[in-house]
DNA sequence: GTGACTTTGTGCATTTGTTCACGAGCGCGT
DNA sequence: ACGCGCTCGTGAACAAATGCACAAAGTCAC
């Protein structure tokens, strides 16, 4: 019944977070001079059952051929239009230490409309120094460099003290999108959206995993009986 | 009946994922000199929601207090305790690059158990360079460095050409747990556990809903006339 | 000791996500 | 033209995660 309207808002988040994959594989794809891809090809290439890639492909309309598979540049480009990555999307790193001057290089930022337009520090010691092409603002100019470019994307690559009072600034400035490299909790008002990335976080689930596999192994050597079959199948095994 | 040896293992994925950041707010509460906390005070200093933590907890025992709280310092001990970080976990570094560097650098990596025991390329340049304290390593010695200090978890910072291999390298010194920042999927054995940091994704995933808030914002706009809207006249863009 | 008050831990309903299985649509060979 | 084999799209079953509400279990004041 209303359903109709909120069709395109109906992509699921898990199904939204797994895009980028889809669309990283077609563009290897590409790459290779491949034209056509069927689900089960495309979903090994992106690590998923191809149910799942099949299921989550047809939350954004119905871009395959059966019988036949997708178009593989179709489909990256509808997949990199639902993204949004066919508009424009102006990003400021605010930190410039060893962590920012990476992401300042990396070129990875240019694939799919993501393009650094400032670099910011409050170092004064930093600011003027030319990085990846870029010279390195004072924070004092977040405003003009935001609104000059009307900026909608801040990344925070400073320590986690600062992180607060930065990501502050960059919402009023009217950033309504915030990556944080900071290992700490961002408070944001409603309408802002915040991600974090955090190396000990994803190195604590790793060990998480691997102590529950040695006590696993642990605990079949003693009971031994318990081993037979019982056929659970992980095809997988990232995760 | 079975539940009961595998009351221990059975913590799902989800919060596992969590249990990190209950560890930082946990490690923030206890510098501040506060010995105890609520539910309530805990989970918003981790961004949840109370129900969501006190059940989260549930699943590795019964630590708090009713009518008082959790202990910090005990409720700390134990979630590290579940996460595996009482124990050593020696780590390598593949690819002293920008990121690498950046890396290396990294103090979060103590907190935790986390040591880095080499730091590895296969660029003679750079062999023999002090980063952080530490000598870089040439890829051959990799297996050296590994049995020496029977390493458990590996970094992957190298470009995408060269991540599998690596990859492979590190899988054939018994490693079982990577962390790969290279923009693209590894394949593994059974029993390997991978998990992808990638920056570009993260853009991403910002970028869609970022998109989706100026969309809506529009469509209010022009609500009022819902009367029309049956399911084949989309508005502005194709579908 | 008792009763009022606080906060945990958990059963249950709801929502969200995944897997399965199969019908529908397409290209191709004959 | 027409069936045949292939692969998509999808509804229905299943599983996981979340949110809700409250009884159980503790503290504290007196
Ligand atoms: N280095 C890593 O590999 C890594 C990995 C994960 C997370 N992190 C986190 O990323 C952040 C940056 O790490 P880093 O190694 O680059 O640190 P760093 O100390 O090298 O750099 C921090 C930079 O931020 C600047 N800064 C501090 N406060 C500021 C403010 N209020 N406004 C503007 N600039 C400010 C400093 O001048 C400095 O240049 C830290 O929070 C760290 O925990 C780093
Ligand atoms: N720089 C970033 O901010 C950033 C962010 C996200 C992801 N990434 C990804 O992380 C990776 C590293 O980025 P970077 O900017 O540090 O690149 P970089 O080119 O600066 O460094 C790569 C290093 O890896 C080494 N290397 C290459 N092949 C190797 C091999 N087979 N064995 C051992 N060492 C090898 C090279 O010698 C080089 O020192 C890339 O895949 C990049 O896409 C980088």
């Amino acid at each position: 019944m209303v359903a109709d309207l909120t069709s395109r808002r109906g992509v699921p988040d898990a199904t939204v977070a797994r895009l980028p994959e889809y669309l990283r594989a077609l563009t290897a794809l590409t790459e290779r001079g491949v034209t056509s891809v069927s689900s089960e090809e495309l979903a090994a290439a992106a690590g998923v059952s191809s149910a799942k890639l099949r299921k989550d492909l047809s939350h954004l309309g119905s871009y395959g051929v059966r019988g036949v598979g997708y178009d593989v540049e179709h489909l990256a480009y509808e997949i990199a239009r639902e993204l949004g990555l066919t508009q424009d999307w102006p990003v400021v790193i605010v930190g410039m230490g060893n962590l920012g001057r990476a992401l300042a290089d990396y070129s990875g930022f240019i694939k799919g409309g993501f393009r650094v337009v400032g670099l910011l520090d409050r170092d004064p010691a930093l600011v003027g120094q030319d990085i990846a092409g870029l010279a390195v603002r004072h924070m004092d100019d977040l405003a003009a460099v935001a609104s000059e470019h009307s900026v909608s994307i801040g990344v925070i690559a400073t320590p986690a003290a600062s992180a607060q009072d930065v990501c502050d600034a960059l919402v009023d400035t009217g950033i309504r999108a915030v990556l944080n490299f900071a290992p700490c909790m961002l408070s944001v008002p409603d309408g802002v959206d915040t991600r974090r990335v955090d190396l000990s976080t994803e190195l604590q689930i790793l060990a998480f995993h691997s102590q529950r596999r040695m006590l696993d192994v642990a605990a079949e050597g003693v009971a031994g009986d318990e081993a037979a079959a019982s056929a659970p199948t992980p095809v997988g095994a990232a995760r």
